[in-house]
RNA sequence: GGGCGUAUAGCUCAGCUGGGAGAGCAUCUGCCUUACAAGCAGGAGGUCAUAGGUUCGAGCCCUAUUGCGCCCACCA
């Protein structure tokens, strides 16, 4: 029997007892359909926040649905080495201890980083339990498992013998904090203000002088050209000759360039291609010197010696002053621009030329391009997928080694001798090229997001050809917030494409983030994250997901505060304890001797009402649209089920000698269960454990259930209408009552005038008599003996009385009349303009016009009785 | 500079292929009615950002404008 609400009683053991059972293992099985999702593996040091959240409840709900649906349900679960984070923290924890990685080394660094990874890892899947997440754990991958790497190996060697895997020297983005290279996506653009330092540049002669604008001046230690665009008036005449940098003395040339806006600062650019990739490119198209100013930690080198050792900030105001004293710093100005940062740190991003490796992405990119076009992939929503194509076909190559030691190390050896590269997965004994038996195997690591981007096959044992491979992949859904679309959704589809031969997932499911009330980024500096542990611990699992997606909107932002949690448990609640009165009110037998033949008129509503929201519940989630599903459930139990459904059953429950009480039993049961599983992938803990208490359950648990079958045909539509006449006319009674000011304890007689509805007044009689505070019910074909002081509500074919007695203020009651006429009229006008219309008469769709005369015809009728109750009482 | 999203009640958001503006929270009034006071019943609260257009009919479609947000891009 249940209690209070409590889900931290029960949330927790029942997770167990599902894995323990077995039943988020999934099994090979070529009779059924397979529905796999791989989960976006988080960090493997990292802890739950609320976008993890967000998108495992997403995958949840979509697991439990299709395995409610009869699908072989796959959700594979695992981590990601998150390769320059966790080196990061690691070189962090030595730092504490007065250590560098450079001190112990690569192999010590190594074990530090996988004792860091034990000793922190393990958290997020824990956490993930707790969230009720069905995830396969006997087949949990972690991006550094053997079989893994091997893939990513694999991966690597195939691609350079290809040519797609290439090294070459190049300008690419190094953070000076993290020291290594990021690709394009690692980059973020963060506006900053500066300012914009103007210098002359003298000829020789001093005679003439070329203005540069730039936000780096301490770079022109480093510049090699001013360049101008060829079209530049003011300009022309220069181009050609020499200018002279100033504190280094070095005589550039003026070089025209199309890529220079005249309208730019003074329009003319000085050239630095060692330290900007607009320089850089610029460099190339005219074979500039390259000249370093500055190394990978951001220390000036010796182009000056008294800048020598400085790092670049310092360097800068010693290189502005020098220029004032120079005399050649025109000016300066205030100046807002973007600046490059690295999405792990923070810190500013420098270009530098280094030696890397590619991924050569435009043969790669095209038939990524076009399984998207040919909607062999679908974005959901679809204008995420003008996103992708817009990447993708911008697309540079990748730079995919990086300079730290925690990662897939590069299977790349060079001969000491010769230079000869050997890609291989182990180190060959001897250089094939000069024999040379010493070998030094690369230093470098691959970009996290390499590893990242096999996980959809890397996970299911690929290369190898496994069983789970050969059954369980293609992926189906692919659920992930639209900020990693570059980073991980574009890299495995175009990786899946060249490897397996096959698209990795048929859907890409985008959410949104998730932001605090106001809307901001949950961040650690503005102190507005709110953790999901915190939630769980307050309100349950079941709330925190619920919460989660009850607003959501397709690739939308979600707006998340507490307070949302709260009114999710308030609806925990109330489904436990509605529970708990069908419970108390069942009897086995009860459910044994149903017979559908003896429906009342209310079973047929709610049932007729639980058809339509099978169909809509199933087809929103079809859809995705996760959140309205939710919703459609919140209000069918709530406002229908609750409110109306278990209010009408109860006189029959409580008359022992009430024919239909057995009939009723049934169908709050029925209704109870089948929403349960409606409502079971989205609250997994409350269905489950309600439905293990209920007497009409088919399975040992909820999951192994069937999701309600949807009927085509709603074969109560016209009981359905019938009831919400009588409820319309419930709400008229108590509407009257409040504002009389009369208390529920005062009950009254009703009088029901109507030939219409006789026989309906007498079905729904046991509860409207509760409902309606009546203590007698009375129906009869005309007016006759309708005592004076009555109040009177005018429905469709229905007139009903309500006899106060002393209550009644005769003035009063014709006022809201009045009030009440005034209303008809003004639907009576609405109605016949309408259909007065010529356009709207000769235009609009049929039903649309009998909706409207039928509607007049009411409402004339209507406004008739009004009127003529008023004249009774004048 | 290009692209995308968004604008509806005090707040958070729904609103289906265009056909009488909705929910939750907050607020006000009355209720401890034997599932639930984490509740019940009732009420108040909106020129649907602005201006045009299409249409018999626009919150919804089209155009422009404005505010907010995001993404992309080599103006130093």
């Amino acid at each position: 029997m249940l209690d209070k609400y409590n889900p931290s009683e029960f949330e927790e053991e029942l997770y167990k007892n599902w894995n323990e059972k077995g039943y988020f293992r999934a099994e090979v099985d070529k009779t059924k359909t397979p529905y796999t999702i791989v989960i976006p593996p988080p960090n493997v040091t990292g802890k739950l926040h609320m976008g993890h959240a967000l998108v495992m409840t997403l995958q949840d709900i979509l697991i439990r649905y299709k395995k409610l649906r009869g699908f072989n349900t796959l959700w594979i679960p695992g981590t990601d080495h998150a390769a320059i984070a966790t080196e990061v923290k690691v070189v962090e924890k030595l730092k504490k201890e007065g250590k560098t990685k450079e001190q112990i080394g690569r192999d010590a660094f190594l074990e530090e980083a996988w004792a860091w990874t034990h000793e922190y890892g393990g958290t997020i899947t824990k956490q993930l339990k707790s969230l009720g997440c069905s995830c396969d754990w006997t087949r949990e991958r972690f991006t550094l498992d053997e079989g893994l790497s091997k893939a990513v190996e694999h991966v690597f060697i195939n691609m350079y013998k290809k040519g797609a895997i290439y090294k070459g020297n190049r300008m690419i983005n190094w953070c000076p904090n993290c020291h290594t290279s990021l690709s394009d996506a690692e980059v973020e653009e963060e506006e900053e203000a500066s300012h914009l330092w103007y210098i002359r540049y003298y000829t020789k002669d001093k005679k003439e002088y070329v203005t540069v604008a730039t936000t780096r001046p301490e770079t022109m230690l480093g510049d090699t050209a001013v360049a101008v665009n060829p079209e530049d008036e003011r300009y022309k005449d220069m181009i050609g000759k020499t200018v002279v940098v100033p504190i280094v003395n070095r005589e550039i040339p003026i070089i025209a360039d199309e890529f220079v806006e005249k309208e730019f600062g003074t329009g003319a650019v000085k050239i630095t291609p060692s330290h900007d990739f607009n320089d850089y490119e610029t460099g190339i198209r005219h074979k500039l010197e390259q000249i370093e100013v500055f190394d990978e930690k951001n220390i000036m080198l010796d182009l000056v010696s008294k800048y020598k050792g400085m790092n670049i900030y310092e360097a800068r105001k010693e290189i502005v002053k020098d220029l004032q004293e120079l005399e050649v710093l025109e000016k300066i100005e205030d100046y807002t621009h973007n600046v490059g940062k690295c999405y792990r740190c923070h810190n500013t991003v420098e270009p530098r030329i280094s030696m890397q490796w590619f991924m050569k992405m435009d043969e790669l990119a095209k038939p990524a391009i076009e399984v998207v076009k040919e909607g062999k992939i679908k974005f959901v929503p679809d204008r995420f997928e003008k996103t992708y194509f817009h990447w993708m076909e911008n697309i540079k190559d990748w730079c995919i080694s990086r300079q730290i030691w925690w990662g897939h190390r590069i299977p790349a050896y060079y001969c000491r001798e010769c230079g000869e590269i050997v890609v291989e997965s182990q180190m060959p004994e001897k250089c094939p090229k000069c024999g040379c038996k010493h070998l030094d195997r690369d230093e470098d690591t691959l970009d996290t997001w390499f590893s990242s981007a096999l996980w959809p096959f890397s996970t299911m044992g690929w290369p190898e050809k496994t069983e789970d491979f050969k059954y369980f992949f293609p992926t189906s859904t692919l659920v992930t917030a639209y900020d990693i679309i570059f980073f991980w959704v574009a890299r495995m589809i175009f990786s899946s494409i060249e490897y397996t031969g096959k698209i990795p997932f048929d859907t890409v499911f985008m959410h949104g983030l998730v932001r605090d009330a106001q809307g901001r980024k949950m961040s650690k500096s503005l102190g507005n994250g709110i953790d999901p542990m915190e939630i769980i611990k307050e309100f349950g699992a079941d709330s925190l997901r619920f919460s989660l997606v009850q607003n959501m909107t397709l690739g939308n932002d979600v707006k998340y505060s507490a307070e949302k949690a709260g009114s999710a448990k308030n609806f925990a609640n109330k489904i436990w304890n509605a529970s708990k009165f069908v419970l108390a009110n069942t009897d086995k037998k009860a459910l044994e001797n149903y017979k559908e033949e003896e429906l009342n008129i209310e079973d047929k509503w709610i049932l007729n009402k639980l058809d339509k929201l099978v169909k809509e519940v199933t087809n929103h989630i079809e859809k995705y649209e996760v959140g309205i599903s939710a919703t459609k459930i919140y209000d069918f139990i709530w406002s229908e089920y609750c409110d109306w459904y278990i209010e009408m059953c109860k006189p029959r429950l409580y008359d022992e000698k009430s024919e239909s009480k057995n009939t009723a039993i049934y169908v709050l049961n029925y209704v109870l269960v089948t929403v349960l599983k409606l409502l079971h992938p989205f609250m997994p803990f409350i269905t489950e454990k309600i439905y293990d208490e209920l007497e009409i359950k088919k399975e040992q648990s909820i999951m192994l259930e069937k999701w309600p079958e949807i009927k085509e045909k709603f074969a109560y539509e016209k009981e359905e209408k019938d009831v919400e006449l009588i409820k319309s006319i419930i709400v008229n009674i108590r509407n009257i009552r409040a504002n009389m000011n009369v208390v529920p304890s005062k009950k009254t007689k009703l009088i029901f005038v109507t030939s219409k509805y006789q026989e309906l007044i007498k079905e729904t009689s046991s509860f409207l008599e509760k409902l309606g505070y009546a203590e007698k019910i009375i129906v009869q074909e005309d007016k006759k003996d309708i005592p004076e002081n009555a109040v009177s509500i005018v429905q469709d074919g229905i007139e009903v009385f309500i006899p106060f007695e002393e209550l009644v203020d005769v003035k009063k009651e014709l006022e809201r009349l009045d009030a009440e006429k005034k209303k008809l009229e003004a639907e009576v006008e609405r109605a016949s303009k309408m259909l007065a219309n010529k356009g709207f008469v000769e235009k609009a769709p049929k039903a649309k016009i009998d909706e409207e005369k039928e509607k007049l015809e009411k409402y004339k009728e209507m406004l008739k009785t009004v009127e003529k109750r008023i004249k009774e009482l004048q």
